[in-house]
DNA sequence: TCCAGATAACTTGTCAGGCAGGTTACCGCC
DNA sequence: GGCGGTAACCTGCCTGACAAGTTATCTGGA
């Protein structure tokens, strides 16, 4: 069961380490279209002098960056920007506006139901209905269910039958549930809504044991709806 | 105007870095779940030793987990799986099966049509009409208008007026592309296929112009169907 | 015996310098 | 003018060291 301390609140803004510091420096110009691609960047040694700092953090910063696929290094030759900057690897952390979080949140859950309604086994179906009862489980014993209602999530996405609409339904519900403040979710006992968290997720079921996509799309963005309403946003 | 010669293909298969074989070693455990979040990594001097390299690779490469997430570092305490894995980054190039990536991507752009055509101003049209225009054109000069359709895929998104969507669109666009193995687009001229496309471009326009998400969703979903078979897949 | 404080032994963060291997540009020689 | 050698760059990788934070142990006093 999951409960309220289990919950990490964005307590600490530690101060950022010099290799971070310098990678968002680094990754500024790219971003602003001020270093395009293709373009060379300034050499390790030279960077380290710039930013006054060694030559190892000037390589993490750096590596941090390949990883990301910003930049691209060649040895003998130099560090480039990509041809495709930041094509590896795709971040929310910059977006700053919740909503369009929320928004393409529910979209991509939307689009695991309709697809779920359309492929689903047998053994999904059992896993949904299971999914649930945990939550009302955990529900009545006192819970808030939190961990079983991720858990609902996932085997919808999973019943998709699709892996990286899967795991990209993970990802983002996971920042999702972050930008809602999750430390709110005290008054979900308190204003007795859990019961509409099932009822939704009931409705959702039903429309893809009927194999109804669109209703299941509907279903889905109606939940959502609804869990922004129940967390005042 | 877009050239084969602009196409990069995937013809060098270099030697991984001691940095990225590291990560990937390190990665390992944790995606299947004998690290467990929480745990405690090795120090960097035992994993320099146990695996043979400097502490400065392994730094590197812990580095590169903690950008995307999997690990957060404590100064004096050491390195720990972090508590949700892989949460800062999402990355396609493990996920082998192109063809849920290429699924993935059409329910990302359905979406993006189905929202633009409730959202789109008079400018966003002028857009789209104008990036079928200059695509138009490319091909008319001899091109495949390579560019020119990026182009007007990004404007859809942009349509759709939520920017966290339309970055995932581009990210998981490119990877789409990519996939799709775009040296064969050399075909599409001789097979007088250029048409096809601009034709199911029209389409999307018609029904976003139309505000009717349904069939802009339809629409979209027809020209993604449209490239996968004319790329014979 | 128990407790508190000093301390030693870890950890990561950062620095300095160096060598190896690859690339480029220049310069002198033919 | 062309060609080859070489020097000066670049990144990849290594070694060794110190600073700063954490933890466990040990010691001394009550």
């Amino acid at each position: 069961m999951t409960v309220l301390s289990d919950i990490r609140l964005p307590v600490r803004a530690e101060t950022p380490s010099l290799v971070e510091s310098l990678a968002d420096a680094l990754l500024q110009p790219i971003l602003a279209g001020a270093w395009r691609p293709h373009d060379r960047l300034p050499s390790e040694h030279a960077l380290a002098e710039q930013h006054h700092v060694s030559r190892a953090v000037v390589r993490e910063a750096i590596a941090r960056l390949k990883s990301d696929g910003y930049v691209e290094t060649r040895q003998g030759k130099g560090a480039f920007v990509a041809a495709a900057p930041g094509g590896k690897a795709f971040r929310l952390d910059s977006a700053g506006d919740d909503d369009h979080l929320l928004e393409l949140r529910a979209l991509i859950e939307a689009d695991c139901a309709a697809l779920a309604a359309e492929r689903h086994t047998e053994r999904d179906l059992r896993n949904l209905r299971a999914a649930q009862a945990a939550m009302r489980d955990a529900v009545a014993a006192g819970g808030l269910g939190l961990a079983e209602d991720i858990r609902f999530h996932d085997v919808l996405a999973e019943a998709a039958h699709n892996p990286a609409l899967r795991r990209f339904a993970a990802f983002i519900g996971r920042h999702a549930r972050e930008a809602m403040q999750l430390a709110r979710l005290s008054q979900l006992r308190e204003q007795n809504r859990l019961a509409e968290i099932e009822a939704e997720h009931g409705a959702i079921i039903a429309a893809v044991e009927r194999r109804d996509p669109q209703a299941a799309r509907a279903a889905l963005q109606n939940h959502i709806a609804g869990g922004l309403r129940r967390h005042g946003l």
